[in-house]
Order: structure tokens, then sequence, then C-alpha cells
DNA sequence: GTCATTTGATACTTATTGAGTATCAAAAAT
DNA sequence: ATTTTTGATACTCAATAAGTATCAAATGAC
């Protein structure tokens, strides 16, 4: 069975006349009269009674119209879903983040994007920066909303969405909370939170090339590897910390955010969307100029 | 497009390699190379990624697999409903059927029929005898259940189902009903309950036609059209009556049934199922087995 | 490193089959 | 009675799907 004998069929059931079926098809009449009764033959049953005035469908025709005209409908959706599939208006997104882009990133991108292509996917997976990586790197997720720069060199390709520095975090009694700046000097002297260097090596590079940079060493009272879990252990009175400013946005009562003086521009730190250059995934690219929107309205 | 074409895009996306699948599709490798191609360019996507090792479904080949197979499935489905609609194993009847038939054909033919076709639908409808036949006759019904013999002849079919004849019914408290059966000479003296000679001219007939051969002529005080009426006047002592026998299942405490005495066998009446010669509907066929098969059970 | 194997693509030929043309037979309308 | 309309048949032609031979690239074996 074919679907050109469908359509045959469709058609000459619409007209219930040979003549005008076949002119609709764009045909001639006999080649219309074979592929009819060659269709029968197939489905083992008469469709239509002859009469003499035109044709009738049968039970058996009536039956077959239905499941006809329903599998013509799909056929038209095999072309449809594959072209909406490839052009990323439709599909699947396998997307990574780290914690703290969940602080003002996710609640902006995650809607912007769902409203623009509805049809899509979105499979969403918290991890630590490296273990992100190692996922778009084995294709177990498409994208990766992760720090940077990364304290490795990898075959990802980087696009930086938001810009971000260091600031200086400690308790709302703590004396250095007085100052409206402080120094790297001034905090290696208190006890200070850092990052794991194994899970977060990153930021924990970060924070030491800044503070070798201005001459000194932190005194590393405790490690955590979320951002979180870092204010957390300030705001117990652990020690001070340096975060990325935007968690600033995560403020308790008991803590409070100052900036560095004189931070080296070396410092900066960001967050990026990381890919596979490979990946080809339509849907990414989508994602990718959704971003860009997005990164550009930040900027502005 | 063609199911051809979508046949050998599932077998392909089913094996990953087109050698494989030329070869489950029974030909060469090279025209379903050029097949493929020829999908690819129709749907206006590559549906695969040619890898050095076999190929693979890209986004827009995983959407159009999914339409490709179930566009398939209702292919063979225009096949399978065009065969049990021709068999007649779905589909619908529409049936019509006089009162006195739901006294004990009707639960135990339809349920029977439910029984072997659960597929097919049924129309019921209930009509009095002459309604049915014209209904018949105009094919708004594919088939009656109603008193034969008619009073006119009709182009239609009749099949008997249940023969019957008649018997008297009385008041329990009637003189009458002392005797174990009782004369048409007994019964033309006592009022009488008559059919409706426009919509029952079938049962009107032969009830005159009993009493005419019997040599009297029945007091005709109250007219009915339905049996279930004929009984209630009957019960409320309006007169006596001749009913089906199988309306004594419609016994009530107040009413008493009794053979007639010297009944000529030219009065039998019976319910047999009637249908267009011309009507065919493969439904009707199955109806007619399985109203045949109670039919001779109810013989036996 | 070389050779054999496996992969899909290309060019060309053959065979199938779908469509066109001419015509017919039956039924209906004028 | 004649014309018109209906679908069916026989035959021819054209489109195209499938086959054959072959290639090029990549992989794996030794």
């Amino acid at each position: 069975m074919e679907l050109r004998q469908l359509r045959q069929f469709v058609t000459l059931a619409d007209t219930l006349n040979f003549r005008r079926a076949a002119e609709r098809l764009h045909m001639a009449q006999p080649p219309l009269s074979v592929a009819i009764r060659k269709l029968e033959e197939e489905v083992g049953a008469p469709l239509f009674k002859r009469k003499s005035r035109g044709v009738q469908l049968t039970p058996a025709g009536l039956a077959a119209l239905q499941a006809a005209q329903r599998c013509l409908a799909l056929a038209q959706e095999v072309s449809s879903a594959a072209k909406t599939a490839a052009s990323g208006e439709s599909g699947q997104l396998r997307v990574g983040f780290v914690g703290s882009a969940t602080c003002s990133l996710l609640p902006r991108l995650l809607p912007a994007f769902r409203a623009r292509y509805p049809q899509v996917k979105l499979v969403l997976r918290e991890g630590a920066n490296l273990e992100l990586l190692t996922l778009i790197e084995n294709d177990h997720i498409d994208v990766g909303l992760v720090r940077y720069p990364t304290v490795s060199a990898s075959p990802l390709q980087f696009e930086v969405i938001e810009r971000d520095q260091f600031c200086a975090v400690m308790p709302v009694d703590h004396p250095l909370a007085k100052q409206r700046s402080v120094s790297l000097q001034a905090l290696s002297l208190e006890p200070f939170v850092d990052y794991a260097s194994t899970q977060v090596p990153g930021l924990h590079a970060m924070v030491m090339l800044a503070f070798q940079q201005a001459g000194v060493v932190p005194r590393v009272m405790q490690e955590a590897t979320q951002v979180q879990t870092v204010l957390s252990l300030v705001a117990s009175g652990m020690g001070v910390a340096l975060v990325p400013s935007v968690s600033a946005r995560l403020a308790s009562k008991r803590l409070v955010f100052r900036p560095i003086k004189g931070l080296p521009a070396s410092a900066a730190i960001a967050l990026a969307m990381a890919f596979h250059t490979r990946n080809e995934n339509p849907v990414l690219q989508r994602f990718r100029e959704i971003t860009q929107g997005l990164s550009a309205e930040i900027g502005a």
C-alpha cells in the first residue's frame, strides 16, 4: 500500500465520482479506476459500490477512510516534525548549572527560553563546575552554565554571560564590617573560608591568585564546595570569605558584603555557558541566542 | 512522500546501518542511500548523520521517526479496519423492534449478539409494526423484529424467529378463568379489547380472522396499539382479549392466561426479522446468523 | 605501517509500474 | 430515440525505483 493510493482513495471518497476525483488529482480517470481497484484487491474488500450515478462508500470503505485520513495527516507530520526539530523549535536540551547560577541567571534565562520555545523539553541538572564540564565532554548534557575561567584548559567552547568579581563577606559584628571596603591584606589576617580545590578548583584558584598578587596568604580554616555553604560558615562565625558578588542576593541579616580594595583585573570571574563545539543539537543554537540576548540586557 | 520511503526510513533508523537495512528490506544498498537522501530533501532536513561507523539519528530524524511509525501502523489499520468492517465483525446495525419483542426475544438476542460482535455498534429503536416496515424500506433501519405475517404484501424479506399463537387473557376474578381453556364462542360474548386496525393492522386482522373462522363476532369495547396496553385494560376490567402467548411473561397477579379451544392453524402469529433484500450491510448477515441460532434453540 | 574490511556515495543501466490515450458499455437524462 | 454521463478495459509511454559496478574514506588487524 502506498500513500499515493490513499490520497486517491480519500479524494474519491470525497467526490464520490471517478471523473471529478481524477480531475482534482490532476490525472486522467482510467488510471484512477485501476489504482482504486488495486487498493481494493490489496485490502481484500470493496471500498466503493459502483452505481450508475457515481459511487458510494461501502461500510468497509467508511472504516478504511477514517484510518486513511489519519494516516495522511501523520505523513504530513513526518515533515513538519522533522522541520521544527531541525530548526530547534522543538526537541530537548539538557542543561547543567552551578549552584550560584540559581541566584540571578536561571530565574531570568529559563522563563525567557520557555516563553520563546514552548515545544522544547528542558532537562535540568545542578552540579559542581568540574563535574558539569565532564558531563558536557561526554555528551551527557548539552550545555552548562558554569564559572569562567576554568582552572584547566578545555576543548569546550565558552561564552561569557555575566561578568562578576569577588567581594568580601563577613558577619555583621565583625570589626572589618565598619569599613566601606576592605583590603586583601586585612582579610589575610582573619580566619578564612575557602573553596575546596578538588571540587571547585576554579574558584579556589582565583581566590589563591588574588591573594598571591596582593602578596599575602590567607589563613584557611575551613573549606566548602558551594557558595551557599561558604556563606553559612561565615554567618556561623567561622571566618571571612570571598564570594562572587552576585551571591550578595543571598544576603542574610547576619552577613555584610564589602567591595575589595585594589582587586586585580585578573581576578575577574564570570558565569559562562559551555558546550561542545561538535554538538549539533539545533536547540543549543536557539539557547545560545536567548542567552546572548539576556547577556546584552545585563550588560546594558 | 510515500510509505515505501517511510518503511525504508524506519528500517534504517532501526538498524542504523545502510547495508543491514537494505538487506532486511530485500534490496541493494545503493538505492536505499538514494531513497533516504530523497526523503531528506523532501522533509527539508537531514534525518541521519553519516558517521564512519554506521549512521545515527539527528534530532529531526528522531522526531520524524515517531510520526513515521504511527503512520505505518495506521496504514496497516486501513486494511484491517476494512476487513473487519467487510466481514461484519465491526460496523453499525440499526435495529427496530415491536414492543412485544422486549418480552423474551430482545433480552436473549441482544446480549448474544453483543458477546459475539463487541465491535459492532447497535442502534436500537422501538416502533409499531407498520412503521418499522416503512423504516426498513426507506433504509432508515437495517433490520426489524416484527410481527409476522403482515397484512399487506411487502418487498422485504422475512425470517421467522419465534412461532407463537394467541391465548386468551382475562382478569383473575372473571367467570371464564375457572376453565382450563376457553372457546372463541365464549369469548365473543364478553366485552373485547382489540388492536387498533390503523397502527397494528397485522394483529387486528389475525384476531378478526380467528373469530370469523369460529363463526362469531367479538364485542369490541376498546382499542389499543400495544400488547402491554391491552393487558392493562384487561386488568382494569375493560374486557377480555387475545394476546400472543409470549406476552404471558408479562403476567401480573390480576390476570390469567388461557389456551383457546379449537384455534385454527391459520391464526398462528410469529415474531420475524425483516430486512431489505438489497441491504448489503455485512453486519446484517452476522445478525441473521445469530438470530437463526437463537431461533433453533427456541425451537428445540 | 600496510593491507584487508567495512562503511556509505556515485554513475549508469534495467525493469517495474504508474499514468496517458483511445475506446467501450451501461445507465440516465433530454 | 438520442445525447450525455458514468466507470471499465486494452494498449502504449514515461517516470522512477531498483540493480550493478565501482569508488573513497575510515577503521581494524597483523
